[in-house]
DNA sequence: CTGAAAGCGCTTACAG
DNA sequence: CTGAAAGCGCTTACAG
């Protein structure tokens, strides 16, 4: 029942033994294409079951070529939805037998030469796959990645060259619906507060808003710079506060931002959302927390990850892959 | 320079053509405690590094019978302090080029299932340790990893019947820490918020805080509920809020919880520190976070992966792996 | 110090 | 439907 015999691994030919059948239908009883008996198959699995044998997955692999394995480089888990993202793809891939090989790419010193670490460790795995998810992940390293020859999938973002595929959360549409939202409420002084500068995730957010704005013939009486992170909201709050007029809804680039920016709207003496709407985007846990009971924009995490682990596992994957959008959804909570 | 051949991996037997070598060579090459000509082994390395040759890892585990993989075991990343300690181990493990085997074991209806194909996949990879991390994981799966006979170790908590090592932040000690540190303060109606039952962590933090407390003649006022959830403080700071007379201060078992106790002490009208301290447990990034500025305990997260991972990687372990204890610090913010 | 040979546990044409 | 045989890429005694 262990998978061992006196002390050591059971194999295919303990099996075979056991079974008085050669190790060749061993293999194919646990191949459900394979020719077999139905009787025999029958019996090999449940000597094998008795056992405790399950076939060597290195083995497997090194003769049939084929990897169970998928390079998975992340960065900044420290960001809530970085961490529910991977979370939920790690999860995803277990359940489809796929596995994760995991990396995380802290952006900083070590970058470079954890890259080429990684690297070649996934190359010594035989891995064919990586997917590279959240936006801290540097251009560096998916250049680094797409240079490997290996089918790189993005999760989450996209690449602005269009080099390679990618499986994404329409956060132009889910921006789209958050200025609409405010604007319903009749806001009619709209700030907007930005993400990182240069990531994909955050331009696009910034157009959708400006895009849900301007079809109802509205425009950004601001766009404050950002960086996605609590305290560049903080510190925006002061200079919503300065301005004159002062707006009365600001469209984050992410929840992080936007519960920065409640608290230093606070700070400055304004009411969210009375006198001001806040919206974030992500609906990260801290977002449900009553401190911020932010409105914001979720994202299609289950979606966005089995759609990818689909990909992984399409045996006839397309010459090159395609950039796939799966809509947001509003989350209407009390900061506007 | 791209590990490949017109198409295909390049071997071990690629290199030994191109060096005039036998296959052997190349492998012993690669050891580094292997006698092999000075010369020898320097054009051998060359020429494998020009063809972008690395050894496959999955044959090198299959004739060696050493894997490099560690089956890693977490659960609920959404806590702030469980992705810490994930990141924080799998980049140490990455550094020292031990490869991480993921499962995620949310808890909840599918644990059981999930439970029993991981550790099918864990035994297929021949993976022989085993590190369960986060209170969340379930005593039912730390009994499922013990059986399988395979060297399990935990981190950031213990196990009660003492089956198996552990290294972990001595929480106690930072609970006694904790507490000393509001006494200083001159706060003497001391109230604790409790953690998640049954987590050895919650017995610790809770049994520090009494222990710091009663070392200088003190006692907890009350001992309040709580399930680490950023909820259960903001719930329980009714509960302070109606105590006559009322505490100046409230120890918490972690920071999510709080942070909602800060929140619901704001909902009731009490300011912080002002009226009572409010202190925290884990420093996760939110703690920092201006809404909050909670003074908390910090968890020595990179002392303990490393211990960790030293332990992996020992070669002679002990018969029965040690229980580690390392050393918390507090951390003074604006909350008390 | 070096090479030929055996073997890790498995799959997959190849003949029956 | 089934077995014998070859071979995946590597390491490691075993003789030189």
């Amino acid at each position: 029942m262990d998978g061992r015999i006196a002390g050591k691994t059971v194999t295919a030919a303990d099996v075979a033994k056991a079974a008085g059948v050669s190790r060749s239908m061993v293999s194919r009883a646990f191949r459900e294409t394979a020719y077999v008996a139905a009787d025999q198959r029958e019996k090999i699995l449940r000597t094998a079951k008795d056992l405790g044998y399950s076939p060597n997955v290195l083995a497997q692999a090194l003769i049939s070529g084929k990897t169970p394995f998928v390079g998975v480089v992340t960065s900044g888990l420290a960001n809530p939805i970085h961490a529910e993202l991977y979370g939920a793809l790690v999860q995803e891939m277990q359940a489809r037998s796929l596995v994760p090989l995991s990396f995380q790419m802290n952006s900083g010193d070590g970058e470079v030469a954890g890259l080429r670490t990684a690297i070649e460790t996934i190359k010594r795995f035989e891995v064919r796959q990586i997917v590279l998810t959240s936006f801290a992940v540097s251009d560096r390293v998916l250049d680094a990645c797409l240079d490997t020859g290996l089918r790189v999938h993005l999760l989450n973002r996209a690449d602005d060259a269009g080099r390679t595929g990618a499986v994404c959360a329409d956060v132009a549409q889910g921006g789209v619906l958050a200025a609409r939202h405010v604007l319903e409420q009749g806001r009619t002084r709209i700030a907007i507060l930005d993400g990182a500068p240069g990531a994909w995730t955050a331009r696009q957010r910034r157009a959708g808003y400006e895009q849900g704005l301007s079809n109802a013939g509205h425009s950004a009486v601001a766009v404050l710079p950002g960086d996605y992170s609590e305290r560049c909201g903080f510190l925006a709050a002061e200079d919503i506060a300065r301005m004159q007029p002062r707006p009365d809804a600001v469209l984050c680039a992410n929840d992080l931002s936007a519960c920065g920016m409640i608290t230093g709207l606070h700070a400055q003496g304004m009411r969210v959302p009375d006198d001001i709407a806040v919206v974030g985007f992500d609906d990260i846990p801290q977002a449900a927390w009553s401190s911020f009971d932010l409105t914001t924009v979720s994202l299609p995490v289950q979606p966005m990850v089995s759609q990818l682990c689909e990909r992984v596992e399409d045996d006839a994957p397309p010459e090159i892959d395609p950039v796939t959008l799966l809509p947001c959804a509003l989350k209407r909570r009390g900061s506007g």
